[in-house]
DNA sequence: TAAAAAAGTTAGCCATGACTAACAAATTAA
DNA sequence: TTAATTTGTTAGTCATGGCTAACTTTTTTA
């Protein structure tokens, strides 16, 4: 039998599913994901997810019970982990090659990372040096699909008066990014915590001889190392 | 009114006829192209591309009468001639900085033409210092959209003792440019037609103090400039 | 020029992946 | 511990873009 060990034959819609519950999952250590909150995520219905997760169940890369939490197969994890793999390197090509922005190359490395091509995707990596994180501070997994995810600190949970530095940052949010580059804040940014505010959790927060207040949505998307 | 001029709602399929049809019209030059013509080409049934047009035309990217040619607006050229823009920029970066072979690039630019951003490929032409040619000889149409046509001369349509030069070849067909390389043809080859065979027009052709003969199909995808 | 062949069209079907509305199960709160 | 709320599921609809089968128009050719 011809053990063509992963044709990928998945559709950018499965693929943008795997690659979400990846994310919750394991990135953002959940407990349990559900149906509704992956609906969430990927901002369509419930109806729809459902749909999707009993088509990925039947393909072995999902396994929950009726009524009960998500979680991926092995096979389902290696796929998400080679799409984040892609996503991560083609923003690194997008801003370190080609004058993109911060902000701009999440997009468009959301449709280069659907694109099927292993010789793609491992001569990329390699043109590029094999490089260790993307443009937002982000670890890229190895072509042999070795990842490490670290627990991510973020800036919203330290206490007044901690110092850190960043080491990361949500690529979710256009706005959200050029708001951090606005600033003044870049990978690697020591940051000290002035005040916690209790009333609406806002924090004021020092780094480069300026001081800011940001918002408690915003805390929650820097990703920092406490030193 | 904020004329985007072009934010290219377009599917993958809607690109995929309108390459096509801009293929057979204008890099073929044919006289007529018809419905099942360009259902061949497409290999997708001819009701699927009746279809198809209707909705091309609803959009005013092509026209036609009922049982009449097929053609195309002027926007209708205007997004094939960026497709064909973006998959021969691409062929290009995948052969000179990712160790593609000639054969191999074609496939993974079909993904790579249907990524939507007009930055990414500026941005890449810049970075490759604006090739005028792709991988099989093929001019790359500017960003402005201007592209000269060259007319095609086969291998094919030559006569006994002719000497040409090989400028261009079709990229359809992985086999067709695995043959190529093997008998040792590459873009400005210089070529002597020795003898054409009345009977099955298979041709014997000499380059590079080699000789070989190849059949009617295989010439009629090289193109050529006579000497 | 009439019959045969080719080309184009239409109707109706299918899968994918969205959606809403209605309902069922599980969890939380009173 | 029952009621309210949240979460999950199902049924049925829609658009896209394929398909086949049947039919019509045009073109070819005998």
């Amino acid at each position: 039998m011809t053990n063509k060990l992963n044709l990928n034959n998945l559709t950018k819609s499965e693929e943008d599913y795997l690659k979400a519950l990846f994310q919750l999952l394991v990135e953002d250590n959940s407990v349990k994901v559900g149906n509704n909150q992956l609906a969430e995520y990927l901002k369509v219905s419930p109806a729809s997810t459902n749909n999707m997760i009993k088509k990925l169940k039947t393909k072995n890369y999902v396994v929950s019970e009726k009524y009960g939490k998500l979680e991926l197969t092995d096979e389902g994890s290696a796929i998400a982990v080679r799409l984040i793999r892609k996503h991560r390197l083609w923003e690194t090509f997008l801003y370190n090659y080609l004058n993109f922005s911060w902000d701009e190359v999440h997009e468009v490395a959301e449709q280069l990372e659907h694109i099927k091509s292993y010789k793609l995707i491992d001569e990329l990596d390699r043109f590029m040096d094999f490089p260790e994180k993307d443009p937002h501070g982000e670890l890229i997994p190895t072509s042999k699909g070795e990842y490490k995810v670290v627990p991510k600190i973020t800036l919203s949970s330290l206490e007044e008066g901690a110092i850190c530095q960043l080491i990361s940052v949500n690529d979710g949010s256009v706005n959200f990014l050029r708001f951090v580059s606005e600033i003044g804040l870049a990978l690697s940014s020591e940051i000290k915590v002035l005040e916690v505010r209790e009333f609406d959790k806002s924090i004021r927060i020092q780094f480069n001889d300026s001081i800011e207040t940001v918002t408690r949505k915003f805390a929650d998307n820097v990703f920092v190392k406490v030193l």
